[in-house]
DNA sequence: CACAATTACCCACATTTACCCACTAACACA
DNA sequence: TGTGTTAGTGGGTAAATGTGGGTAATTGTG
C-alpha cells in the first residue's frame, strides 16, 4: 500500500500538501477521507485512511474498559483521532493540538507505512533515525521473525 | 461515533460550545439532549447522549444494591448525572458543582471516546496525558487483547 | 409576596475555516 | 533547449463557527 519518505512543508496555516502520487489511491480507497492521531510510542501523528481508522477504532474500543491500561489506550488514540478531509488543492488542515504533539513546525516528513502514514518534523526524525540505526547494529533480542527475515 | 480532541474555552456563565461538526449527529441521535456525570477514576466529567445514557444507568441501577461498592458507584454516578440541552447557538451550560468537580476554568478539552465524550481542564489533561505516555512506555502489564492489538 | 439569583433566549462581534484563485518551481516531452 | 503541464505553495475572501454579553423570564429564598 503506502510506503516512501517525503519531504513536506506546512504552510502557515498548518495545512500539508498531500504528494500526488497518493492521492489517487487516496481519493478512491475512502473518498479523501482520512484520519489523524498521535502515536504512543513517539512523537508522531499516525495519518489513516478513514475505512483502516474505523477498524483499529472497533478493536480499540472492544478492550475492557475496566483495565487502566486499556483504558489509557482509548484515551489517546480515541481522543486524539481527527477525521481529515483533502481540499481542492490535495491538502490537510492538521489541527492545532494534533501539530502541538508532534512538535511539526515548518519541515516535516510523511512515512508511508502500509496501511497508514506516520507524519513526523524532520528534525525529529532524522534524529530518530539515527538512533534506530545505532539500536540495530547492537541490536541482540530480535524476535525469530525477525532473525529469519531475508532481505 | 466521537472521537478526536478540541481544546474550547468556557465562557464566564460556564457554556462551553459544542463544535460544530458533532453537532448533527448530537441532534438527530438523541434531539440535542445531553446527561453529564462525573468520572470515578479520573477528575474528568463525561458527557452521553441521553439514549447511550439511559442504557448505562439501567445497569446501574441493575446492580446489587446491598453491595456497598455498588452503592458508592451508583451514588455517585446517578447521583451527578444532569440533564443539559444545547441552546440555539450549540451550547451546554455545565452545571456549577459539575465544574467544581472537575475543576474546570476557562480553558478546558472535549475529547470524543466512541459513545460518549469526556470534558477536562485543559491543564490536568496536557498533565494526565503526559502520565498515559510515560506509563505505555514502561507498560509492562499489558492485557493480551493489547500486546497482540497492530495499529 | 417581594426580592435576589440563576437560567434561557437573543443578538452582535471576533475569529477561524473552507473555498477559491494565482504564482512559481519542477518535470516531461518534443 | 524550449514549451506545456502538473505539483506545490501562498494568500485573499466569504461563510461558518466560536465567543461574549444584554435582557427577560423563571426559579428559589427570605
Amino acid at each position: 500500500m503506502f510506503r516512501g519518505v517525503n519531504p513536506i512543508n506546512l504552510d502557515a496555516k498548518g495545512r500539508m500538501a498531500i504528494p500526488a502520487r497518493y492521492r489517487d489511491r487516496i481519493t478512491e480507497h475512502c473518498c479523501g477521507h482520512l484520519v489523524a492521531t498521535i502515536d504512543t510510542e513517539e512523537r508522531c501523528l499516525l495519518l489513516y485512511p478513514l475505512a483502516e481508522w474505523e477498524e483499529i477504532q472497533e478493536k480499540i474500543e472492544a478492550l475492557p474498559s475496566f483495565n487502566p491500561a486499556a483504558r489509557r489506550i482509548q484515551r489517546l488514540l480515541i481522543g486524539h483521532a481527527t477525521d481529515l478531509d483533502m481540499d481542492g488543492n490535495g491538502r490537510l488542515l492538521l489541527p492545532a493540538p494534533l501539530r502541538d504533539y508532534a512538535e511539526l513546525n515548518k519541515k516535516i516528513v510523511l512515512l508511508g507505512q502500509g496501511n497508514k502514514f506516520e507524519i513526523w518534523s524532520e528534525e525529529r526524525w532524522l534524529a530518530t533515525r539515527e538512533e534506530y540505526l545505532a539500536e540495530v547494529d547492537g541490536g541482540a533480542e530480535l524476535p525469530d521473525e525477525l532473525q529469519n527475515l531475508s532481505l
